[in-house]
DNA sequence: CATTAATGTTAGCGCTTACTTACATTTTTA
DNA sequence: TAAAAATGTAAGTAAGCGCTAACATTAATG
């Protein structure tokens, strides 16, 4: 049955991610996905065979194929937010798999590097991609595009992680839109005291 | 003797490092601290008294006490590549100690909260009083000190678990000191074109 | 130098783990 | 409905693990 092998890659997912390749036992996966353990090993051959084959099937998604031109159409900030935004929402929806990549690094370097390659790599390129557009319209400054991608979802990344492992009762900065609001208006006009920028608007409620 | 426990602290961090808590065996950290098997588990009663102690001995650290004063004195600019220079500079020396925070967050969610608040709370801490001063000079914008504090961080520690964990052959941007310049560069005076900050001064070399 | 403390050596216990064998039972398929 | 494929049950194997016991040896101490 397709069902079965499905039901223990999510349930090698969920304990991989909760308590490391070596913490989760055979037995375990298999109590949760409801099958015997014998039936794991009839679907894999071995537990690092389950593991290589869960990370396959769980890392690879397109998901913003099409997003560049819709950015076009935003406003610079609105188009920050929203690449902020989406990559905060893929972050989530892979939380586990973030979880073991961080566990597992020294066990399947490769395969942690791929992960990042296909959860980041690909926002890196677009968000970058976007920055040289802008930046031949004359709309942005002079920077590294990459490098100016990587500093942008850094901050979200390292955000993100923080709220997701580090932080217990979700505190002061549990205020999501806030913090993208705050960070994509960091990024976009810096922090140092100048002229124009002070869009005091948005700040204490009311819009 | 004092040596021998230090040995096998020393040996313990590496091989958790390595390895990950399960991963690493008694008899190999012994093997590594050039001890019998049996002494280390004369000096710590278990596995696990050797783990916390060793995270106990290896994570106080001040290192920046009287940072703040020496900052008051430099450019906004120059202020904030100190502090990420020596940012990084910690994380670095505390790479073993990161690389355990991140496998093994499912074992001692306690103490890696600890150490993360030992690692970047201080740090976080004095640069947000430090944008405070600024704010308070009407030499900054208005934003959430704190929430700057960990925007700007949090650049820099994606950028260092990025090139210390990831990426294999040091690739592009394995030039630490250019990449502090343009995160510095976009933190302060942001990426939206407008008037003033060109700076294309230090740009390409020759100062 | 004699006593005590620290370490080494070897062997092993009890437990858990990944994985297997043999056979019964269910489910799917033709 | 009969053959075939998938799953279950139960028992067990071999290896590795954390940790201990008994005794010998070395190093520090007074």
């Amino acid at each position: 049955m397709r069902d079965t092998r499905d039901k223990i890659l999510d349930a090698s997912l969920a304990l991989f991610s909760k308590k490391g390749f070596l913490g989760a036992t055979t037995k375990e996966i298999a109590k949760k996905a409801g099958v015997a353990e014998l039936t794991l090993f009839r679907h894999f051959s071995s537990k690092e065979r389950l593991f290589e084959e869960m990370i396959a099937s769980h890392s690879f998604l397109p998901a913003l194929k099409g997003l560049l031109p819709e950015l076009k159409e935003l406003s610079y900030r609105d188009a920050l937010a929203q690449i902020a935004g989406r990559f905060l929402n893929r972050l989530s929806e892979r939380r586990d798999l973030i979880k073991i990549m961080h566990s597992e690094i020294h066990l399947y370097p490769a395969k942690v590097r791929e992960i990042q390659q296909n959860l980041v790599g690909e926002i890196v390129k677009t968000l970058a991609s976007y920055f040289r557009g802008m930046q031949e319209g004359g709309l942005l400054k002079e920077f590294d595009p990459e490098l100016g991608a990587r500093a942008f979802l850094g901050m979200f990344f390292q955000y993100f992680t923080n709220q997701e492992f580090v932080v217990e009762s979700k505190q002061k900065f549990e205020n999501r839109d806030a913090v993208i609001r705050e960070y994509v208006n960091i990024f976009v006009s810096g922090t140092e005291a100048g002229k124009s920028n002070n869009w005091s608007g948005s700040r204490d409620g009311v819009i």
